[in-house]
RNA sequence: GCCAAUGUAGCUCAGCCUGGUAGAGCAGCUGAUUUGUAAUCAGCAGGUCAUGGGUUCAGAUCCCGUCAUUGGCUCCA
């Protein structure tokens, strides 16, 4: 059986001919009108039975109950499947359903008539949906978290905060000196677009072989070579070393959970992500979409006194999973399995947790910008309970004065979601659309839930407010602003470039000759002994060739070695962000790269040393 | 998920409108060349035209379904 709901502000139709024999009787075929109902095209299809009818009408009754509606109008309406069943079965069928909604207010249109209508739909997110029923897909109904649900219920004001603390509606805020700013309120509020061609990133992360898509797996799903395995596992440590350094301890956790387990089940309700659910030996797991779970469940094992606050605990999820939807799905900016650095930290009050919000917000920036990102790059939003915001202003004041910038303000009027503020970093990237990097909230509802205590100075029981954040966002999101912001450079003329830290390779050596070879092997021992990644195009290619393809691979520093270098205690060294030679003694050479890579975490060579060797990656 | 566009050699693309032997450049292989800062020369090899069906004497080409990608919509805790 298909059906297609729609709740309606009205329906009209009439009858005009008999399509079938068999073709219901009615006495005056006239125009009917109903108002505030929900109406149901139903197609009765081969091989439905009694079973499906009862589970269809008991599906239709429920949401019916969700949008508080009492009419029901069923219309059969066979162009829904092209596998219909005889219409005996069918009217016999359609008799049943109403009969089993005689609770509520509940008609047909008439069987086998061809009618005419017109029909005003709600425009409520749950106004509409479609469904297949069949005999065997009673159980296999979509979980569906409430929160998802309930979303679009939520009542949010949206403003601007400038650096005094002053708040105006959105609309009546001068944006002209906030371009990027104006974006992402366009974006958030009003989900403006403008974009027609595909974001650049996705043919530079395929050109300069980081990584591509995987047509043997779900859509969003990735494949990484090795230039990108290496920049992403970079990254990776250097977020993850700065999250200890800042007292996070570093922990693993499973990646799937059963979703039956008395945590998950409320945990559900209100955490509006679409998973993917996996059937394994009768339960029902589901693939993480946040490391929430894996640390909850773990600090509940420790036994934590007020002295032991703020707690912090710390995952690098590879990955978390978030079934998105197909059309959303874009290169590096939008995945279903993505690397989620996640970082809850357990705070004895709300004073606590603003005073450790504060930390890990500067955390996040220094993050960002040592990372390549800058506060030109990204806008700030906060979100906040009215409540929240009335006991916390100067927190939040301040936190508005250390941006810099104005900040996007979602004022809600009651908490909806387990949080009472959240603020986060949006990358506005070069078609003007916005993606969320780092982040934090003040969770008040998960300690309790999942039964997280700590005993405070009175030798009380209390539960901790949880702090979520991410410094970063997800990794391959900085891969993608990474690359977004070279497509940007590219477009202005000027030439992309890796940081010097995550270039896969750092030098490269070209021999002049042959006769070089050996000249060059004993050059890069040394070189790499100093944990620069430097390789040697041993390739019988023209001098030109070579030099060409290490300039396309964005390779900062070429060394020409020939007789004139084997001669000399000097180095001719090509550096591409000028395009000219410099001539350099080796050690100060050594000393220009350490600089730059400074506080950084090294990774050897992904590839072979030598480019001769290397199969070449076509993408 | 919905609407639309795209899918031809390992890669980038031409051919499709108007049906009749599948084309180029790069990459690969073989050989020559041993090169001084963004493409050395020649030869060879390489294609279930995304996939499944249909129309036709004949389909890369026309029609329908599916998958993937991209754009828009919806969504983004």
């Amino acid at each position: 059986m298909r059906i297609l709901q729609l709740h309606c502000d009205y329906i009209e139709y009439t009858p005009t001919k008999k399509e079938i024999k068999m073709a219901e009787d009615i006495e005056n075929p006239e125009t009917k009108r109903f108002e505030e109902i929900v109406v149901v095209f139903v197609a009765i299809e081969d091989d439905d039975d009694s079973s499906v009818a009862q589970n269809a009408i008991s599906q239709i009754k429920n949401s019916m109950e969700k949008i508080g509606c009492k009419k029901l109008l069923l219309y059969p309406y066979a162009h829904l499947s092209s596998n219909l069943a005889q219409p005996s079965i069918a009217m016999t069928l359609l008799k049943e359903m109403e009969d089993n909604a005689s609770d509520l207010e509940v008609s047909h249109s008439p069987f086998g008539w061809t009618k005419s209508y017109n029909i005003k739909v709600k425009g409520h997110p749950l106004a509409e949906s479609s469904k297949v029923i069949t005999k065997d897909s009673k159980d296999n109904k979509e979980i569906t978290s409430e929160a998802l649900k309930g979303e679009s219920k939520i009542r949010s004001y949206w403003k601007i905060m400038s650096l005094d603390g002053t708040m105006v509606n959105m609309a009546d805020f001068d944006f002209s000196n906030h371009k990027k700013l104006e974006i992402l309120s366009k974006y958030e509020s009003a989900k403006q677009r403008r974009v027609d061609e595909p974001p650049p990133h996705v043919a530079l992360m395929k050109k300069m072989t980081i990584a591509d898509y995987e047509p043997a797996s779900d859509s969003g799903n990735l494949r990484f070579y090795p230039n990108g395995r290496l920049i992403k596992s970079l990254i990776e440590q250097y977020v993850t070393d700065r999250v200890k350094e800042y007292g996070g301890y570093e922990v693993e956790t499973p990646i799937m959970y059963d979703s039956e387990h008395p945590s998950m089940v409320s945990y559900f309700n209100r955490f509006p992500a679409r998973q993917y659910n996996i059937d394994s030996d009768g339960k029902k797991l589901f693939l993480r979409f946040a490391a929430c779970f894996g640390q909850f469940l773990m600090a509940n094992q420790y036994q934590l006194s007020y002295k032991n606050l703020p707690f912090k605990l710390y995952e690098l999820t590879r990955y978390s999973f978030r079934r998105e939807q197909s059309g959303e799905l874009v290169g590096l900016r939008r995945l279903r399995a993505f690397t989620m650095p996640d970082c809850h930290s357990f705070c004895k009050d709300i004073d606590q947790a603003i005073d450790e919000l504060k930390i890990r917000f500067d955390l996040s920036k220094s993050v960002l910008h040592e990372l390549g990102i800058d506060e030109s790059d990204y806008e700030m939003a906060i979100r906040f309970t009215e409540d929240f915001y009335n006991e916390n202003k100067s927190a939040i004041e301040e936190l508005v004065k250390k941006h810099g910038k104005p900040v996007l303000v979602e004022m809600w009027k009651e908490k909806f979601f387990y949080f009472v503020l959240k603020w986060e970093f949006n990358f506005i990237d070069n078609m003007g659309k916005a993606s969320a990097l780092s982040t934090d909230q003040i969770d008040v509802e998960n300690a309790n839930r999942y039964g997280i205590e700590f005993v405070d100075e009175n030798n009380k029981t209390q539960h901790p407010i949880i702090l979520h954040n991410s410094p970063s966002g997800a990794i391959e999101r900085i891969i993608y602003v990474l690359l977004e912001k070279a497509a940007k450079d590219i477009k202005e003329g000027k030439k992309p470039q890796y940081p010097l830290w995550l270039a896969p390779t750092q030098v490269r050596v070209i021999p002049l000759k042959e006769e070089f070879n050996d000249f060059c092997e004993t050059l890069t021992d040394k070189i790499s002994a100093n944990n620069i990644r430097v390789d040697i195009d041993d390739r019988n290619e023209s001098i030109g060739k070579r030099i060409r393809e290490a300039e396309k691979e964005w390779i900062r520093y070429i060394l020409v070695i020939g007789e004139k270098e084997v001669n000399s205690q000097n180095l001719s060294i090509r550096d591409r962000q000028t395009g000219n030679v410099r001539e350099l003694g080796f050690y100060v050479f050594l000393k220009e790269i350490n600089e730059q890579t400074k506080g950084k975490p090294f990774t050897g060579l992904n590839l072979s040393k030598h480019l001769s060797e290397r199969p070449p990656l076509m993408v």
